[in-house]
Formats: C-alpha cells, structure tokens, sequence
RNA sequence: GGGCAGUUAGCUCAGUUGGCUAGAGCAUCGCCCUUACAAGGCGAGGGUCGUAGGUUCGAGCCCUACACUGCCCACCA
C-alpha cells in the first residue's frame, strides 16, 4: 500500500468532514468516564457548557465563543483529563414561551396552560435538534449523551430544590411591594434584565396651586401619572422654595392634595427644582414612597392601562393618556411649558426581552435576597479565577449597584413552577418537601392544614435565570440517584461577558447561598463578534475607510452571518481557526477573509504532510534512530520550545497565542525551512542520515499535527488516518496523548543556533536573487560569504545546504574585505553573501 | 458622572515579568509555474507604537496627566 495513492492531492473538507463526525460519533470519543471519574476526581475536567436559550437560531456569536470551549476541552483531553464536556438546551421560561406564540401564531392566554405548555416543549425540541446539528457539524466533542434541558422534570427538581434549600435558609421571601414590570408581557422581571433605551420625550412644567403663595411648578416628563401623585419635593437648599415646606398644594385637574417636603434627592438644577413623586414613576419614587410612608395612588394597571382613579384617562394605554393629559391641561391653561428632551438625553429602563418601558406594580413576588450580602458576593467572587482578570470588574460593578432584591417570580405559563402554596390572605406560605420534587402545585395540594382559608398552589412560575443558575448541580445531578459526589466546584464556566450580571452572577450567589463555595475554578469570559460596517456619519476623509463595530442583528443579518450559511461556504476547520484568532475576552470583527486565509493553511498543512509522508515511502519510524544532522536537532528544538509555550498559553485559556506560536512553527520553520533543507538530504545523503530525517519528519509532523488537533480535528484526523494510525496504533487522532514539554538536549540547543545561523545564511541567499531576479533554477558557480568564528562554526556542517540552496557548484567563506561592495547582507547580522554566476547562464534566462 | 478595556503599517491585529534594527495576515510592488503546495514560493516598500511629561543604562510595555474610541454601571422628575 502506497502513501501516494492513498494521500490525494487535494484536501476536501466537505467529504472528511462528516465522515469523521461520524466515526467520532460512533466510537464514542468523548464520553464522559463515569467510572473513572468516581475513582479519580481530581483527574475530571468539568465544563459548565452555556445552555443556549432556545429564543431562534443561533448566531455566529455563539459558534466563536463556544469554539474556545470546544478547543479548550480537546487540549484538556489531550492531556489526559477526564473531560466532562456537557451539552445542554436552556429551553424553560419567556423566551422559548415567545418563540412559540410567533413560530405557532398561539398566543398563551389564547389557550389552556397545558396546552400551550405542549406547544413550547415541541418549539424547544425542534430547535434543540438544530442547536445539536450544528454543534457536530462544527465537530465539537461535547458528550451529546451528557445532554440536558432545563424543562425537562431533572431540572426542574434541581431548580425547586435550590428553591426549597434557599427558602428554609430564609433566602426567598414572598413580598408585596413595587416591582419591575412589563406591561407588554404582564409579568415582573429582575434588575439583571434592565435595557436601557434613549427615548426623546418633552418637559411639561404644570402648576400645583396653593393659597396665599403663587403656584408651585413642577416639569414632569410623564403628566398623566399626575392622578398618582403623592407629593412633591423640593431640595432642602433650594430657598426658592422654602415658603412652601410642609404646606399643601393641590395637584391640578385632580384636584387632590400633596404634601410638599424636603430631600436631597431632589436636584435643584433639574427641570423647575420641585418634582413629583407618583407611585410609581421610578425608582426614586419608591424610595420617597418608603421613606417619607406615603400613600399609594396606583394610575397604571398591569396591563399598561389607566386605572379609575385617572378619571377621562381611565381605560387609556399610558402613551395615549400622556397625550390626552396634556391636551387637557392645555384647555385649561395649566401647561406653562413644554420643552422637549432629545432622545440621548433620555435614558428610559425597558425590559430586554420586549422592549417595554418598565413599570413599577405592586403585587406579591417571590425574592431570593441579594442586597444586603454585597460584600460577601465580591469576596467569592475573588476566590473564582477569571479569564481574563479584568472581567472580573465588571461583576463587581454590578453587584455594588444591585439595588433590587432578585425577583424569581414570573406571572408566565412556561417555566419550573414556584413549588409553594399560599394560604387565601397571602399570610401563611408552605413549600413543598424535597421528596415531593418536582412537583406543580398546580396540581397537587400539601397533606398539612391551611391556617386560614384553602392553600392555593403559587401560579407563577421561576424565572429562567432561577434554573439556569444551577447549570453546576444539574451537571452535577444534584439529589439524584446517580449523583455525582465531588463534581462541585466544577473546573471553568466558558461564557461571554453580556451576561456576567446574570448567569454568572447568579451562579456564584446559588452557589454562595447552597454551599459557601464558587461554582467553579475558573469563569472563562469571551467576546463578541462584530459586524464591520462602513461609518456613514461625520467626515469621512477621502480614499481612507473607518470601520465601526455594531452589533449583529438576528433579522437583518441572517444570510451572511448565520452559522448554517457560513457553512456551506466555509469548512467547520476553517471557521473554528479563525474563531481562535481572537484574544480571550476581546470583540472580534467579523472576517470571513479570515475564515479564507484558515483555509489555506488548511490546503498548506494537508500538501506539506503529504510531502513529508511521500518522502518517507517505506520507512518505519522507530524512536531508537539516532538524529545526526544539525537541522534535524534544530526542527525538534523548536518543537519542543514552541510546546512548552503552547501548553503555558491553553493553561492560561489564551487559544489564540497557542496558535500564532504554532503557526510560526509549522509555516516557517517547518515548511519554508526544515522541509527545504531536508530535500537534499533525502536524495544524496547517507542511509543513517536519511533515517534521521525522516525519524524528525515523522516525529516532528505528527506532533505539529497534535498540536493542532484541538483546532482542526477534522483534517487533523483524516492525515493521521491515512499515515499515522499504522504504527501508533490508536483509533483516533484525538485519543492522542499530548507529553508533558521536555527540556532541549545538549545536542539540540546547539542544534537550534545552527538552524538559526543556517536560516540567516539561506534568507541571505534568498534576498541575493530576489534582488538580482535571479531565477530559482540558475545554477551558480559559487558562493562566496563572510561571517565571524562563531557563526562559521555553526554553519560548518550544513554549507551543502546553501550550495545545494543556489544550484552552486561551491560554496566557501571568505573574508568580508574581499566581498564586492554590493554582496547582501542578512538584516541585523554580521552574516553577508555573494554569489558567482556564470554570465552565459544568466543570460540564457533572460533570452 | 463612576469603572474597565483599547489607541502599534493603508486595513485587521500580535507584541506575556522593560532588552539587539517593533512583527504577522490582507492590500501594494517586483521576481519565480521550483517534482508538496500558483488556493503556492521568494523578496521589497510601508510605522514619530494616540499626545505631553516622568522613571530607567535602556520604554510600544512601568508611572502621571490629557485626548479620542468601545464596553459595563449609574443617570429616567
């Protein structure tokens, strides 16, 4: 069997990609060792894999930051750790709720819960399925078999255990008091999933009148909450307004009256310096409302509509009753001013999943209690370590700022029920046992009497973020059967940094309130992809481009930056060496260039190992040959020097620093200098030194090989099949070992200054034709060059090289004096060269 | 307003304890179809490393101030 029949010449990535897919698929390659795992715990490397939420289709987002786990988790089994590489579908809660009314056109309210219930699961099925698909298209190793979903009845038992543990801790409080709400969605929603927006708007100044001293105005953005107002304040500086300290004004057209009292957090400078507070208009609003024990005069209904109190606003949307208001007022002369507010000036809070400006209900809600644990969130938070360090800033940001307990409850149909009952007057509450999990209280009622009234199973249910927090029990499989003892802390969370304020920062504070620990060692935080776009706006100086980085749109961009598309025109080894490309934790720019130039080192990897085994026909690698020449000490020098920076840059997660070090390696020192120097050798050298080369070829390109199999598994694989699985005698490529980087012999130290010397004396040879246009097939008479002791010495046993590098006759050092003025010079080196030809030759190239 | 990053060649970016003349890819130009690769090879041109100071024998890297860009957080009357 010939190497040459079995290596084509040309690499097809659409036919060998799939092919070993498969195989890996069906060999089973990256099955988690259970039994080994239990025996040997510290050997597992456990990965806590982001569940993509099922809200659509994936991006090209999510592919590059899943690829750094991906190619991580490789490198990790390479060095024979026990990988638990999970796979998982966040498929609960509102956002696959509102996949499914738009995939099925059903509105929730429109049929019974379980009905609908039905629907999402089959919506979360179907793009479970096609998450799964690209994933292994993309060649990931996760354990398809370790898959999970956070609907399915194992979460949410883990999800109601970490419910029920929180709670007998008295972690979780059921309150009523103001809530974030959406209006659109009719439920409440967390600090965490705040967007703000810019929205113009307009400053009405209105007078609230009062006896004996002239109207009091206040500039208000929002006149239609003025049937909610409660009071009115004014600085406690603010002299203007001391004559109405303590004294009533009469909120107008309401006619009602508030009392007019002093805070620092009114801003004199803002609006007229006096403000109302309605209940509720923002967050001050309630601050105020708690502070000063004001009265509640609720304007807006959970459904976005005006309440009764609001009179010929009632019934109204908020939108439409602000304009009425104002037309209202305006009737009556009781708008002084209108001034408008430019949209940037204007940051509004929205819920990020519909966009709704929030409002602010009060209603009972369940609360998992954050704000008065800051500092202790800050210090676990520190014991994790974070890639890169500086993400861990922004964690700590947001904790510090965190100003709203962490409201789990969700007046919506599709998530893990809330497993508790609440008595008829809201007093007395009850949770279920953990041996009663999971359960619906729904449909069950608890066996204890209710003290008052009936128990009524808890409606809402947990907000998704509640159940995707425990991702570390569930890998785990918390308080099941087959538990995994000692799974926890697990090893890395890969995710990108969007969501440190939530999925990492509730990890950690489960974590925190379960067990006193981190959830993991190491919180690994990528970037995101950008999309290039030409900057339209402002100057654009002639002939130069501006680039500006936005932000990927599902809709709009879907063609060209959809992963199923991007495959089909790029190759899965392709698009993961350029996701590699990125620093950790750093914005890419979207490059499908990039994805090209992955592909021709692709076509570069697969012609120069095709080389290298064509070479070696008939030769059977064994470690007992002795390596003779310089080069060859040289090539496995450099190897050794470029592993031990490989293995220093995966520990540290930086990928992309592993690979430019690789690529150095193998584009120049192995293809553009060891391959070239050892094409002399394997035609006229001697039978021991022909068996040193092709020893270091074979040791060198399979470890090369190795080293980028983590990257590009696929041709990675398909090269080792062909060449390199006869004599080592393992299934698969990816069951290599990578060994622990060794120290340079004595031998190749002085290989590699030789190598370095020789690669001086040839780039010199190089630059001495190209300069000349010297054809690469003229023969030369001879080469003439000068150095110093030290580097002839070096250079002594590889002349043949140079000679054989110019087609020279002879090759032989000289003094530097008795070179021509004109002879080339390496860059930065006392080496310099001269090279004879005979002029019939080269005239004969040019005629 | 607070914080975190960044600013290096025409473009996109490396540059890891401070150390020879600052690198790569793309783009540009020149030469070469060389028995692995023209989807290639060899070579060339192109940089006051954001600005101004400082520390040091020596600074792209450390310190200070400033400018600009991006992001996170706060700001919502």
């Amino acid at each position: 069997m010939g190497l040459a029949e079995d290596f084509p010449t040309r690499y097809e990535p659409k036919n060998v990609e799939p092919k070993w897919q498969k195989f890996w698929a069906e060999k089973k390659l990256y099955q988690f060792d259970e039994t080994e795992g239990a025996k040997n715990p510290s050997k597992i490397y456990s990965i806590d894999t982001p569940p993509p939420t099922v809200s659509g289709k994936l991006h090209i987002g999510h592919v590059f930051s899943y690829t750094h786990t991906e190619i991580t988790s490789r490198f990790k089994r390479m060095k024979g750790l026990n990988v638990y590489y999970p796979f998982g579908y966040d498929d609960n809660g509102l956002p696959t709720e509102l996949l499914t009314e738009k995939d099925s056109g059903v509105r929730a309210h429109q049929v019974e819960r379980s009905e609908f219930r039905k629907l999402c699961r089959e919506t979360g099925n179907k793009y479970s399925q096609l998450f799964r698909d690209l994933w292994i298209k993309l060649g990931f190793s996760c354990d398809f078999d370790s898959a999970y979903s956070t609907i399915s009845s194992t979460s949410q038992k883990i999800s109601q255990w970490s419910f029920v543990d929180l709670y007998k801790k008295g972690k979780v409080e059921r309150r009523k008091e103001p809530a974030l709400w959406c209006t659109k969605l009719q439920t409440s929603f967390s600090q965490a999933e705040i967007e703000v927006e810019y929205i113009a708007g307009q400053f009405v100044h209105i007078p609230f009148t009062i006896e004996g001293l002239p109207p009091l105005q206040i500039a208000t953005t929002r006149p239609e909450l003025l049937p909610a107002c409660v009071s009115v304040f004014v600085h406690p500086d603010d002299e203007r307004f001391k004559p109405y300290w303590g004294k009533k004004v009469k909120v107008p057209f309401f006619g009602h009256e508030v009392p007019v009292l002093t805070d620092d957090k009114a801003q004199m400078d803002k609006g007229t310096g006096a403000v109302m507070c309605c209940t509720f208009g923002d967050t001050t609003d309630i601050q105020w409302w708690r502070q000063h024990k004001l009265p509640l005069r609720e304007a807006i209904n959970k459904f976005g509509k005006m309440t009764e109190i609001c009179g010929p606003l009632a019934g109204l949307k908020i939108e439409e009753a602000r304009q009425k208001m104002i037309e209202l007022l305006t009737e009556q002369n009781l708008v002084l001013k209108v001034i408008p507010i430019k949209a940037e000036d204007r940051p509004v809070n929205t819920y990020e999943r519909s966009g709704a400006p929030v409002e602010y209900i009060v209603q009972p809600q369940w609360f998992i209690k954050v704000c008065d644990i800051k500092e202790e969130l800050i210090e676990i938070g520190r014991k994790v370590k974070w890639y890169p360090d500086f993400m861990r800033a922004r964690y700590e940001s947001w904790v510090q700022n965190l100003s709203w307990d962490w409201a789990i409850s969700r007046q919506r149909a599709f998530g893990v029920p809330i497993p508790a009952w609440v008595s008829e007057d809201g007093q007395h509450i009850h949770v279920a046992d953990f041996s009663q999990l999971p359960i619906d209280p729904l449909e069950s009622k608890p066996s204890i009497p209710c003290p008052q009234g009936e128990w009524k199973g808890e409606a809402d249910v947990l907000d998704t973020w509640a159940t995707s927090s425990v991702t570390p029990l569930i890998n785990a499989r918390w308080t099941l059967d087959n538990e995994r003892k000692s799974f926890l802390p697990m090893s890395m969370r890969p995710q990108a940094h969007d969501i440190i304020r939530t999925w990492a920062f509730y990890t950690i504070l489960k974590s925190y309130y379960h067990f006193n620990d981190v959830p993991w060692a190491h919180a690994v935080i990528s970037g995101h992809v950008k999309k290039p776009e030409a900057k339209v706006d402002g100057q654009q100086l002639a002939g130069q481009q501006f680039v500006k980085k936005t932000k990927i749109s599902k809709s709009k961009d879907g063609e060209t930056y959809a992963p199923d598309k991007i495959l089909e025109r790029q190759c899965a080894d392709a698009i993961r060496l350029w996701s590699a490309g990125a620093s950790l934790g750093v914005d890419i720019l979207f490059d499908e260039n990039g994805m090209a130039e992955a592909q021709k080192f692709l076509n570069k990897l697969w012609n120069a190992s095709r080389f290298a085994l064509m070479q070696m026909e008939g030769f059977t690698p064994d470690s007992k040959i002795q390596t003779v020449n310089p080069e060859d000490h040289w090539m496995r020098a450099r190897i050794k020097e470029v592993h031990q920076l490989v293995e220093k840059s995966v520990e540290e997660y930086e990928l992309h620093r592993a690979k430019v070090e690789l690529d150095k390696l193998f584009w120049i020192t192995f293809c553009d200098n060891y391959i070239e120097f050892v094409k002399c050798r394997v035609q006229s050298g001697s039978a021991e030194q022909k068996q040193s080369a092709f020893q270091t070829l074979y040791d060198s390109l399979l470890m090369i090989l190795k080293m980028y199999a983590p990257y590009a598994p696929h041709i990675t694989e398909e090269i080792y099949q062909i060449a390199f699985k006869r004599f080592e005698n393992v299934d698969s490529m990816h069951q290599l070992r990578l060994p622990d980087p060794a120290a340079l012999t004595a031998q190749e130290t002085q290989g590699l200054k030789q190598g370095e010397a020789l690669v001086e004396l040839i780039g010199a040879i190089r630059t001495f034709k190209s300069k000349r246009s010297i054809g690469f097939k003229i023969p030369a008479e001879e080469i003439h060059f000068s150095c110093d002791a030290e580097t002839l010495k070096l250079l002594q046993d590889s002349l043949v090289i140079a000679q054989n590098f110019a087609s020279a006759q002879s090759v032989k050092s000289v003094d530097a004096k008795a070179l021509p003025a004109d002879a080339q010079e390496a860059p930065g080196k006392t080496l310099s060269v001269w090279i004879q030809y005979n002029e019939e030759n080269l005239k004969k190239k040019s005629g």
